[in-house]
RNA sequence: GUGGUCGUAGCUCAAUAGGUAGAGCACUCGGUUGUGGUCCGAGCGGUUGCGGGUUCAAAUCCCGUCGAUCACCCCA
């Protein structure tokens, strides 16, 4: 191996929170996005892609100038021609702008979709949070009934558990509509003016910039003011609650395990009525514990929300939606602790071991022989010595290995060796295939 | 963006109280002619993340920087 150079030893270093997904991960990742696939066509959702670009004011309208996300975790760019253009923070926006774009509201509705793929956030990485972070989606949309939130929690929570993560617990809260919300917001305003100087520092920008993060503090004074702090829940108008009940029933008779967290709260404008984060349930539920709380410090592996008024911001026309995504890397790095390894059938059967450039020549017409059973065969071509060629296939732990020597070229045969028994048998090459297939059943 | 911890060969780690880097695994070759897993031998591989400073001397101390990690922030 060549020595590195020190600009070398950088060049090839992945950037910040962006990394690679090796063979023996991306398994995996293939694993849980094909179960989210699986479930989620049976339950009707169509697959979408949307571009990894959009125009960055897309984002700006619909996710809240003053967000963390538009303020300083987007990756931004121009284009030569001058246009502004942002990678995508995350994937709810991009569908419903192609909803819009393709007039999908002519479609029977409600519409919905699903989608994968890379997200970009710059903020600080960490375990589970990286800037380029894999998520799965799934987005209805022009529905208002408390059915389609059912829907999306079941399809995550179901793809969570059917891939082993489980179990799992949902923490759920209603946000509220633009009217009660404003009511709330207001008497809350006004709780929080007379202690504002008991707040620490961060709330205290919070009281400006975003208060109904002032619930999500952990700080011990703050959370001493929180306890007596007005909760949304009191404040929903009849039609919110009756819709946050209709939600919480859904989950009851369909087995979700949840609790509801009044402190839930979602930092990005076009959230309204239900929110939820998706946890693993790591508590085991002891007698005498009336409620499930999730440490304040893990992790969620899926979240999402009713979006009602998203539509409203970036067309004329209202589509009351709901979406609910995974954190495709949280839950993979979860499988791996839990050495829930994906066992791949996929390593090949057979390796083909040639000597001599007859051999060698007909390699090719060899593998291409397997390929057309569907038999992957693995060899080595690039090795010349039989000793060579046995290694390898000793280390790719294949059952069988195929010898084809001068002689056996001459003999149009080949020789099958047993690499467990150590037995050999030589066969005719048109027969090959077939005896291997035998075998391997 | 703020704070704590950490950073030695591809991987896992060593290096007595500062004295100028070692092992295992992996990889390559060999132990004679067309046969693997064990064993034996050899080789490859690091100016100790990078840059600067202190010192006769630094992987080891100090500063900066990059990266990882944890907490905050925020979120998937």
């Amino acid at each position: 191996m060549a020595s590195k150079t020190k600009k070398q030893a950088i060049l090839i270093q992945s950037p910040k929170g962006m990394h690679d997904i090796l063979p023996e991960d991306y398994e995996l990742y293939q694993k849980v996005y094909e179960k989210a696939e699986e479930i989620s066509e049976y339950y009707g959702f169509s697959p979408i892609q949307t571009p990894h670009l959009e125009r960055t004011e897309l984002f700006g309208a619909s996710l809240g100038e003053t967000s963390d996300i538009i303020e300083k975790q987007m990756y931004t760019l121009r284009t030569t021609g001058g246009n502004h253009l942002a990678l995508r923070p995350e994937g709810t926006v991009g569908v419903m702008r192609a909803y819009l774009e393709h007039g999908m509201h002519t479609l029977p509705q409600p519409v919905m979709l699903r989608y994968k793929g890379s997200f970009f956030r710059h903020e600080r990485p960490q375990k589970g949070r990286y800037r380029e972070f894999q998520q799965f989606g799934l987005e209805i949309i022009n529905e208002e009934k408390a059915s389609a939130e059912a829907i999306v929690i079941k399809i995550l929570t179901l793809t969570l558990e059917e891939l082993g993560a489980g179990p799992i617990i949902v923490r759920i809260n209603s946000l509220g509509d633009k009217d009660c919300k404003a009511g709330y917001r207001k008497d809350l305003l006004s709780y929080y003016r007379k202690k504002i100087n008991g707040l620490c520092k961060s709330c205290q920008k919070r009281y400006k910039t975003n208060p109904l993060r002032l619930l999500d503090c952990k700080e011990e004074g703050c959370a001493e003011i929180k306890k007596e702090a007005p909760q949304m829940i009191n404040y929903l108008c009849n039609p919110c609650k009756q819709h946050f009940k209709e939600v919480l029933e859904f989950l009851d008779s369909s087995g979700i395990p949840y609790f509801l967290d009044t402190y839930l709260v979602r930092g990005l404008d076009y959230y309204s009525r239900t929110v939820f984060e998706i946890f693993k349930d790591s508590k085991k539920k002891q007698e005498g514990e009336a409620e499930n709380e999730v440490e304040e410090t893990q992790i969620a592996l899926g979240g999402g929300g009713r979006y009602d008024y998203l539509a409203k911001m970036l067309s004329r026309k209202d589509f009351p939606a709901i979406g609910g995504g995974l954190g495709v890397d949280r839950v993979v790095q979860l499988l791996k602790e839990k050495d829930a390894k994906a066992k791949t059938n996929k390593t090949p059967k057979v390796f083909f071991v040639q000597l001599g450039s007859a051999a060698k020549h007909k390699s090719l017409d060899i593998m291409e022989k397997f390929r057309k059973t569907h038999l992957s065969v693995a060899q080595s071509m690039g090795k010349d010595s039989l000793k060579g060629q046995m290694k390898i296939a000793d280390k790719l732990n294949v059952p069988y290995a195929l010898i084809m020597g001068q002689k056996e070229v001459m003999e149009e045969s080949i020789i099958i060796h047993d690499m467990n028994s150590r037995a050999q048998e030589t066969v005719s090459v048109d027969k090959v295939v077939e005896i291997i297939k035998q075998k391997i059943k």
